[in-house]
DNA sequence: GCCCCTGGTTTGTGATCACATATCACCCAT
DNA sequence: ATGGGTGATATGTGATCACAAACCAGGGGC
C-alpha cells in the first residue's frame, strides 16, 4: 500500500467479510509493531516516514541483519546456498519485469531464508518488524526509480557464504541493506 | 509480574474497571510487542524465556543500546550527565534496599535518559520492546540473587561520557547490558 | 490405585449496539 | 469569490451478548 493511506475499521471489516472487532485487533497489532500509525484520535494510516526515520530504520536493519547473517554463517550448508540462489533468480526476474512489489517480496524472502538459519527467532522477529515499518515507503520508492541492475550485493553475500568469509559476509549484508535504503532517503 | 503467570481478559477488565474490549486490545498489543505470549488458542501469559532466548535478547540489547549510546554521546552535555548521576544514586539506593523491581525501574530509567539524547525514536522503541520482553525474567532473577554491588558499569558509562570517549562508552554499555543478563542465563 | 471419560465452568472470539467525537461538505455572510 | 460556521455523516470506543472451544474436576472402569 502507498504511504499515508488511511484505513477505517469498518472498511477493513467489510473487505475481509468480518465485523469491526477482528479488524480492530489486527490494526492495533500492526500499530503496536509500527507498521501503521495511529493518528490523533484513533484514525489509522500507513506511515509517511521522514528521512531521519528511514535512516534510523536502515541502521537498525544493518545492525540486526549483520548479526543474523553472522550467526547463520556457520550453519549455512550447500543446500541453503542453492536455495538462496534460486530465490535470487526470482529477484532478478522481478527486476527485469519491473515488478516493484514482487521485487520487495522476493528480496525479503532471500534475507529471511538466510536468517532463519541463525536460529534466532527474537532477532528475526525484530528484523521483520523493521521491514514492516519500511514496507509502504519501500513500495513507493522502488516503484518510482526504475532499477535495472540485478542484485549485485546478493551475489557478494552468496560468495561470502560459500567461502565461509565472515567479515566479507558482514560487509556484503551491510552494504546490501544500507545501499538499498540510502537512495530512499535521498 | 512473575514469568508464566496466566491472565484472563475478564480478570484484567474487572481489575481496571473496564469491559473485556479494552483489556483485549491492551493484551493483544502487548502480545504483538512480545511482552506477553499467546498460548495455543488465545490464553495469554507472561513469557517463560529459555536461556537461548535470553541470550538473544541480551545480544539485541547490546547491539541496539551501544548504537544508541554512541549516537547520544556527541549531544551529551553536562546537565544530562548530572541528571544521569542523580538517577544512578537512586539505582544504588534500590540496591541497598534490596528492592528488585525498583532497581529494574531506575536502572532502565538511567538507560532511557541517556538514549533519549540520541534522537532516535525508532531505535529507542526497539530497545524498550526488548526490555518489555525481559521484564518478568529480570524481575524473577534480580529478586532471587541478592546483589549488593552498586552499579559499577554505570560509573564507567558516566566517565566515558564525560571524557567523550566513544570506544570506552561502547564497551561500558555493552558490558553493563550483557553482564547483567549473563547471570540470568546461567 | 491409576487412568480415562464426561459434565460443568471458564475463557476467547466475533458480532452488534449506543454514544461521543472527528471529519467533511455545503451554505451563507462578507 | 472566499472564508468561516453549521449540520450531516463517518468513525473509533467501550459494553454486552451468543457461541464454541478449552479447561478442570469428579467419577467410573480396569
Amino acid at each position: 500500500m502507498a504511504p499515508g493511506q488511511a484505513l477505517t475499521l469498518r472498511g477493513i471489516g467489510k473487505e475481509f467479510g468480518v465485523s469491526m472487532t477482528p479488524a480492530r485487533e489486527a490494526v492495533r497489532r500492526l500499530v503496536a509493531e509500527g507498521a501503521l500509525t495511529l493518528s490523533s484520535s484513533g484514525r489509522v494510516s500507513t506511515p509517511e516516514l521522514s528521512n531521519d526515520r528511514i535512516e534510523e530504520l536502515a541502521a537498525l536493519r544493518s545492525l540486526i541483519e549483520v548479526e543474523l547473517a553472522s550467526r547463520a554463517l556457520p550453519r549455512a550448508h550447500l543446500a541453503l546456498i542453492e536455495r538462496l540462489q534460486t530465490i535470487n533468480a526470482s529477484v532478478s526476474e522481478m527486476v527485469v519485469k519491473q515488478d516493484a512489489v514482487g521485487y520487495i517480496r522476493t528480496n525479503l524472502e532471500f534475507h529471511r531464508t538466510l536468517y532463519l538459519r541463525a536460529q534466532a527467532p527474537a532477532m528475526l522477529a525484530m528484523a521483520e518488524t523493521v521491514w514492516l515499518q519500511l514496507g509502504p515507503t519501500m513500495r513507493r520508492l522502488y516503484g518510482r526509480l526504475q532499477r535495472k541492475e540485478p542484485p549485485h550485493n546478493h551475489r557478494l553475500i552468496l560468495a561470502a557464504l560459500r567461502a565461509g568469509d565472515e567479515p566479507g559476509l558482514r560487509l556484503a549484508v551491510r552494504t546490501d541493506v544500507t545501499q538499498g535504503l540510502r537512495m530512499l532517503a535521498g
